[in-house]
DNA sequence: CTTGACGTGTAACGATCGTTACATGTAACG
DNA sequence: CGTTACATGTAACGATCGTTACACGTCAAG
């Protein structure tokens, strides 16, 4: 019966994983780890670092996560923002994703309460973006472009769970992108210019 | 009858446009009204039919404001999703579509709790989502696409407040949708190859 | 003037919150 | 053995939560 800081930090995150971190209260946490909540005060001194730990924990298990999928091999013909979207709805980061997002969400409303939790993940998501678009493209707007479709499509998978379609959506602008890029490279072989303008609507 | 709910009503969204819907409570609400916990039970009958009002309220002018933007006259060489980007993010209305998206993703995690406040919201934007796209592109997954990246950069948004980034990402999607539009209008004029047709990935 | 509905203020209820006081059990070390 | 440090249980504290009881004032209708 005698639980460690440790592992009561593995069943932390793990009921925060389900049940969210805007409702968290202590006696019903506890209540489910088998503990009182005079224990998890006494571990993490107050619900903030109680809060602090999981939050840290989330981060580390994104971060490895995420590093052990830069450093796999990349199969052939699976676009990075493909990859990447593979990776987050996989089982095993889905719910920390979420959280991620829930984080986000409520850092958004109460930066004092939720914002020293959130570290600056879009710098690890970055990384990969740099290799998903065309070089020429990379100015700030076109870096930002993959990042929002994927928050939107991951937005609408957690609120349908409709991985079939949202992954499909994603498909389809990794499709556009390179339509676009194919596009361009044959203007710039053959500039014909403004009398290919037609349709504006 | 009942002339002060609504006066209650008004001043009550103003309330939780700026302070959010998840930290709600009622007696902090009732000092800055300038009246009591009392009145608002009185009023509302519970918390929850105070929110229920609210999030009426809210959406009813979300509704109202999208109907007035597309009964009125599109001016020419303004794409509809920026048209609808630009609604979005008038002074308006952008406290109103936070508040929307802050339900959308309270109503995730606690779906008892804000799910009940869900209206098809969804269904307004789809309307204008329609003419969006080009016909032969309305497949599921291609009507998601749009809404995913207005989605992605109104959290951007959100986060950041960085309107002029999320505008010009927001501007390249379309000339993305543009480009592929127009290559795919050269392939079919002289077919060179298979290849541009769908993938199966 | 009386009645009764509406609106309002004060105060309290029971529940739950994060946190703390106090006592105790366990086990390693001198 | 006793000491010491960590871990744990029971209870309670004060604050705040949504909600309710009760009394009072206003004002139009009878």
């Amino acid at each position: 019966m005698q639980i460690r800081k440790e592992e009561l930090t593995a069943a932390l995150i793990d009921y925060l994983l389900t049940h969210g971190l805007s409702e968290l209260s202590l006696r019903p946490l506890a209540a489910e780890l088998g503990t009182s909540a005079r224990l998890l005060i006494y571990h993490f001194d107050s619900k903030e670092g109680l809060l602090a730990a999981a939050m840290d924990a989330m981060h580390t298990h994104l971060r490895h996560s995420l590093q052990a999928l830069a450093e796999a091999e990349a199969p052939k013909g699976i676009k990075p923002l493909r990859r990447f979207w593979d990776w987050a709805i996989a089982a095993e980061n889905l719910p920390y994703m979420k959280l991620l997002y829930e984080l986000q969400m409520l850092a958004v409303r109460n930066p004092e309460t939720y914002g020293p939790f959130l570290q600056n993940s879009a710098a690890g998501w970055l990384a990969l973006v740099k290799r998903i678009m065309p070089d020429d493209e990379r100015d700030a707007a076109m870096t930002s472009l993959p990042i929002a479709v994927f928050d939107g499509l991951f937005l609408e998978l957690m609120s349908t769970g409709d991985r079939r379609r949202t992954t499909r959506a994603l498909d389809r602008f990794i499709e556009l992108v390179e339509q676009a890029r194919l596009h361009r490279a044959q203007a710039v072989r053959k500039p014909r210019k403004a009398a290919t303008r037609k349709r504006g609507a």
